[in-house]
Order: C-alpha cells, then sequence, then structure tokens
DNA sequence: CATGAATGAGGGTTCATTCAT
DNA sequence: TATGAATGAACCCTCATTCAT
C-alpha cells in the first residue's frame, strides 16, 4: 500500500540515513535500516539516490561545503586583518576558530563518524584534506606570523604547525564526541592562549590577553543577561 | 592439491592479512584476498584463526601490547627521574616519547589502520583508550610539573593537558602515514621545546634545551659515524 | 532482474522445501534445490523463513499440530463413549484411529520423512514424543478397558500396551510409504479385531464385530453408489 | 610426531567411528571427531578406509551380517520344527527371536541409530529390508501356522502379519533405546502370548503356555542360582 | 603406518539494487 | 512517487579428502 505523497520524503531518507551511518558506519549501514528508519520503504531510497554511497555523500557534502566556506571567507579577510595590527590578528583568528568549531558542532555527529573512519577507507582521505588544510594554514599563518614579527623567530614552522594543527586536531575530535555543547569560546581562548605562549612575542601575548579578556567578558553578560 | 608443508604458514597468513587489511579495512577485507597474498588456499586461513576478527585482533594485539609496555615502564620510572632534577625530568620524557614513536612507526601500518578506522567501528574505542590514556598522562604530568615548579603556575593543567595530547596525536597520525622514516628524535625535540615553550618555566625551558641539545649531537654523531 | 510478484511465492516455497526435504533429508536439501523447485532465485527463500530449519519446522508444525488435536478430541469425548457401553467404547475407539489414519495418509509424506530421522537426529524426539503418547494412550486404554471389564483379567498392561502401540506404530509406518490411499477403515478393522483378540472379553470382540461389520458395510454401500 | 605403531589402529578407528556417528548421525559425524575419539590423526582414518560411507557400512555390516545368519538359520530349522508338534513350533519361535533380539541389544547403539535415521536417508532401505523380511517371515509363519491349523481359519494372513510385525518392530525399537539391559525373554514371553491369543486356536494357546512356563522357571533357576 | 597442514568445493545467509504493480 | 517481493552476486566458514614428510 503506498503511502500518502509525502514532499518530505528526501529529506526523511536524509535524516534516516545521517542517523544509521552515524550509528553503524556505511558499511555496516542497511538500506532498509535507513528506510524504516525514514518511515518508508526500500524502494523509495532508490527514488532519491542512485546508492548507498550517494546518500552518504550527499550528507557529507553539506557539513563539508560549510566548512570550505568558512576557510575561504577567513582567507580572504586575513591580509585585511593583519593591517589592523595584533589585536586584530588575534581577533580574526578566535573568531574564525569559533566559526569553525561551531559549525563542527552543528554537524558533530557526521564529522565524527568520517573523522573515526566510519565512512569507510574511501572516506578516509576527506579528513586529511582537511587535517592538511589546517596544517597548512597553521603554517601559512606561522610565517605569516613570523615575518610580522608577532611570533619568535626561532621556530621551526612546519613542525609549529604540525603541533598546532595537532592540538586544534584533538580538540576537534573531542568536541565532535561531547554529548553537551561545551562552552567553544573558552576552549579557543585557552588552546590559542597555549599556542601564543609556544609561538608568540610578547607582545602577541598581551594583544592576545586583550582581545581574550573582551571576549570572555561580553560572552559571560551574554550569558547571565 | 596441498601445498608442500611450510612452517611459516601462520607468519604469511599474517602477514598477508596485515597488508589486506591495511588495505581495505577489516570489513572489506576478503579471507581469500588474504590467503592467496600469503600464497594459501582460503580453508587454510581456518587452521590457524578462527575468523576473521581473530586474525584482526591477534595483528592489532602485538601493536597495542608494544605500547602499553613501554607506557607502564615509563610510569614506573617516573618518581625516580623527578629525583634528579629538570634536566632528567626532561630526559625521561623524551625517552619515553621516543620509545612510543619508535613502536608506532614500528607497527605504522596497522596503527594507522586503527587509527583511520579501518577496523570497522567496533575497534575505534581502541583509538579513544589510548588517546584518553595519552591525555590522561599528559595531565598528570602538567599538576606534577606545577608542583615541582617547573611549570607555570597559571595553567588550567585540564586544557593544556588536551592541547599537549593532541599535538602528539597529531604527531602520531602523521608519522604513521609517513612512507619513509623521519628523525623522530628531531620530531620530538621540536614537540617538547613547543610544549615547554607553552608552559613551562624558564627554568626548565634550559634544563630542556640542554638535553635537546646533547642528545641531538649525540644522535648525529651516530648518523654521520 | 526480479520475477513477477506472484502471492503464492511462500506457498510454492514451502511446497518446494517439502519435496526437497522428503526427497534428501533436512541436512542435504540445499536451499537452492528448493527455490529452483519453487521457480525462484535463492534469496527468495529468505523473505519467507528466517532459516532452512525454520522452514522445516513450519512444514512440520502443520501435520503435528493437526494431530495433536485429534488426540486431545478423542481424549475428551472418551469418558461419554465409556458410558455407551461396550459398542459406544468401539465405536469411538475406531473414529480416533480413523482420524489419526487419515491424518496421517494427508500428511503422508513428511510425516515419513520425521519417521525416517530425514529431519536429522533434532527432530526424531518428536517422533518418540508421539510414539510415547500413543503407547501411553494405549495403556489408559487397556486399563480402563479392564476396569470396565472389557479386557481380560490377565494381562499385564505395560506389555499389552506396548504390544498394540507398536502394531499401530507399524501400521502408520507403512502407511506413510503408501504410493496410494489404501482402505483405511478395513485396515483399522482388522487391527482392532486382533487387538481385541488379543485383549478382550468374548463380550466386546461380539460388540466390536458387530460395529466393524456395520460401518463396513456403510463404506462399501458409500464406495459403490 | 608419529605414534607408536599400533595394530590396533583399525579397530579403535571403528570403535572411534561408532561412537561418534551413534552420538551425531553419519552427516554430522566429523572425520575427525572420530580420529581424535581414537586418539589418531586425522590421516590415520584414511589409511584404513576409503570414505566416511565406507567406514559406516562396515559398522553397520556386523550387525547386520549376524542378524541375516539368524534368520537364515532360523528359516531352515523351521520344517522340522514343525514336525515335532505344537510346543516345538512354539519353542522353535520363540527361540528365533531370542536369538535376534539378543543380536539386537548386543548391536543396539549402532541399530538404534539406523532405525532412527541417524545414517542418512541413504541408509534407511537398510530398515524396510529388515523389517519387510520380519513381516514376510511373520506372514509365512501365519499362513503355515494356519495351514497347520494351530492359527485361526478366519484371519488375513498379510493384516496379520502386519500388526505382528508391528509389535515385534516396536518392541526392537524400545529394546535398542534402554539403558539397562530387559529381561528379553519375558519381554518375547509376553509378546507371544498376545499374538497367540490374537491368532491362535486355543490348542496352541495351551502348547505355548507349557513352553513359556518351563522357559521363564529355567530361566528363573539359572538367575538365582 | 602415522601425521596434520593444505586443499577447495560447497552451502547458508546477507543485502544492495531492480522493477512490476 | 511509493511499494516490497525478487534477484543474485558475494562472502564467510566447514569439512571430506589428499599427500609431503
Amino acid at each position: 500500500m503506498p503511502r500518502p505523497s509525502d514532499p518530505s520524503a528526501r529529506a526523511r531518507l536524509l535524516a534516516g540515513a545521517r542517523r544509521i551511518f552515524i550509528d553503524r558506519g556505511l558499511d555496516r549501514a542497511k538500506v532498509e535500516e535507513i528506510t524504516q528508519a525514514a518511515g518508508l520503504s526500500k524502494g523509495a531510497f532508490y527514488l532519491h539516490f542512485r546508492t548507498k554511497e550517494d546518500a552518504f555523500k550527499e550528507i557529507l557534502s553539506g557539513a563539508l561545503a560549510e566548512l570550505g566556506a568558512i576557510l575561504a571567507t577567513a582567507e580572504a579577510a586575513r591580509a585585511k586583518a593583519a593591517d589592523g595590527g595584533a589585536e586584530a590578528v588575534v581577533e580574526h583568528w578566535l573568531q574564525t576558530d569559533l566559526d569553525i568549531f561551531e559549525s563542527l558542532w552543528k554537524h558533530r555527529s557526521i564529522m565524527r563518524l568520517v573523522l573515526e573512519g566510519g565512512g569507510s577507507p574511501d572516506y578516509h582521505h576527506l579528513i586529511e584534506l582537511f587535517a592538511d588544510s589546517a596544517e597548512q594554514t597553521s603554517e601559512r599563518l606561522v610565517r605569516f606570523g613570523m615575518k610580522q614579527g608577532y611570533y619568535r623567530a626561532d621556530l621551526e614552522p612546519h613542525q609549529a604547525a604540525v603541533f598546532v594543527a595537532g592540538g586544534y586536531d584533538r580538540l576537534a575530535r573531542r568536541l565532535v564526541r561531547e554529548r553537551r555543547k561545551p562552552d567553544i569560546l573558552a576552549l579557543l581562548v585557552n588552546a590559542q592562549s597555549l599556542c601564543l605562549h609556544a609561538l608568540g612575542t610578547p607582545a602577541l601575548i598581551r594583544a592576545a590577553a586583550n582581545v581574550h579578556a573582551a571576549r570572555l567578558s561580553h560572552s559571560r553578560r551574554a550569558a547571565s543577561g
């Protein structure tokens, strides 16, 4: 017996697929589980997606596209921030991190799946892609910071970048596993602070302290208000 | 027709299994691929392993046992190192890291598989286990370091530990992907140096600089000799 | 390419399974043979049955349930028959036997399989169950008949029951092997007559003769009319 | 490591095979179980038997040959017994039954297996063979008895034979399931007595009573002495 | 004779995908 | 669009049998 036509079928299938993929991983997810979760029949799945993998890619692409956009925007705004002096640099950096981690939180379940390999070996390159991109961004930032005199001159930029990216990577992996939303701003302020103590010049550390204090107090006011 | 008896069959199967698991992940690896890689017939697999998963576990356990032993040894020796002053602490820390990363390198292919989720969702807890243990060790070290006066007093130990562990985690994930063996000592010296600049007191940073210099020059002499 | 939908698939699978099970026994029957016999693909089997054994049990349960119902009904009606005197007792006994043997004939192929062990050792207890139940019923009847004075007083009830049950058991085993339907009424009249000569008092033997004659002439009229 | 040469290997394999066949049936018995039970290696089995089925046949043939011999001997002696009058006929009949049932008891485990279908459908014809032969013997005896005037003249010989054979068949099936040896003489005396009440003339019944009494008292004296 | 590792044909079961309705 | 029975290619694991030692 056909179900009443429902324009949301595709959306419901995607939602079901997301849930099942998250529970089982791509390989172990069964199409029938997905359609059951969506309240539809097995055949319906193939009206909307060519294959199981296609549905997976589509679910991923949402999250990845958002992250890509954030990175692109940040990249574009970097030069302008640099002109604004130390505090603007820190401010821009912090804002980019916030955008990224908020997006990770929003898509945490599917991101977690991919981060943990549940998307099958075939999808692992995506994580590497993203992680490498983060690392390269870090390295560019380190080099840029050194050139601008914000960072200590004795750094080996690549190694520093690996380490910084690693800190953030681990932060991200933890975030996607949390059940309740942590105070992302606090986490990132802390992370930046650590990075800056490792890499930055005293001047930059001071600038960061100002930015951080301002942000945190503003955030607390917002929370309590 | 049976093949000539070959006492290395089990080893060859393990080697084949490792290779195929690494290529495809546990779920997508076919037993027949494994036995073909080992130059044996399908049935031979089941003379040596009860199931495909059993073979996987066995391959894993070698690597995990070694890492476990290193951590246990290090833990046991820590107190003694602490008595030896700043340089002994740094020395002990560096040595432990070296042992771990050498072991990771030795088992890099299978470790990479697990780190990247190729062992099926079922095995992911192992990574978390190890990562959490690294994080907890980091946190203990940070608290210990703060108490001893080696680390800055204004740190939030948990956040610092997450970040430090993250740096090492990322380092490990990179290491297991390398084709040629990098200079592990140099990587770790760099990593420690970054951590110390982020966390350590000037005294400790100086002590570390000595230890690092000694180790590096010794290592270079060995390499060129 | 899927076959055109056919609502009789399950029935056809059961029919195919019955045939193949009967030919080969449970263990040696291949699922693919069954589905071929049903004109379906191997996978179709698992749309309708969880396992090969399940299909077997289902085929059995039909026959067993019918036999169980007949025995229960007969048991319930026994006391009333006893009140009707010797002829009613014989009549009731004969009718029960007829119901059972007609049911056996209806399900002869599967009953034969189980009787002959084709359902794997696992199913043999079912035969014992049924045979023991028949023996116990026999023994109850013998004791009852002795108490009522219908049977000779010098019988050892258990041994007599074993023997009577054995006669019927053998009759059943022969029946399920026949290609063409024998005259079941005649068989049973004969069997009863033998039992009664072995066990009964002259009065009961005379009563039985009347009942038998009436039944047979009625049956012959029906056959020729 | 080869075991010390042991001339009893074949016997031990047969004993092991018998045990395992009895436990599991032909199809479900594994060659390795058999050789383990015999304390030998899997290969040894094939030094002594061409296939698993061959070993089964060999085990069976022992029991079947003995039964066959008993039947042949009895058949040969029948005419002579007939000349000896009623008591000699009963005596001969009883002795043959005793020989058969003692043989069944001796080989009860393997006989039970075959009777219950554990030898796979392929072997079921053997039971039918034996049962049919018993039935035919019964029928010959009934006809013979009727001709001699020992049996009632109004019998339908075939039906009577089915019933008698059935009683013995059931007796045999029960015997092979017993754990402890029952009093076979008593069982058979009882069975004969029932048959004779069903089939025999008063003269034969009296003759049988004499034979039975003599045999039982002799047996009791033997048991108590 | 004995060993037991090796072989490889099976066969039960799963599940992505198709398509008649 | 929706349905869900049907398909059939996989794939894991078993086990009778072989044979180099």
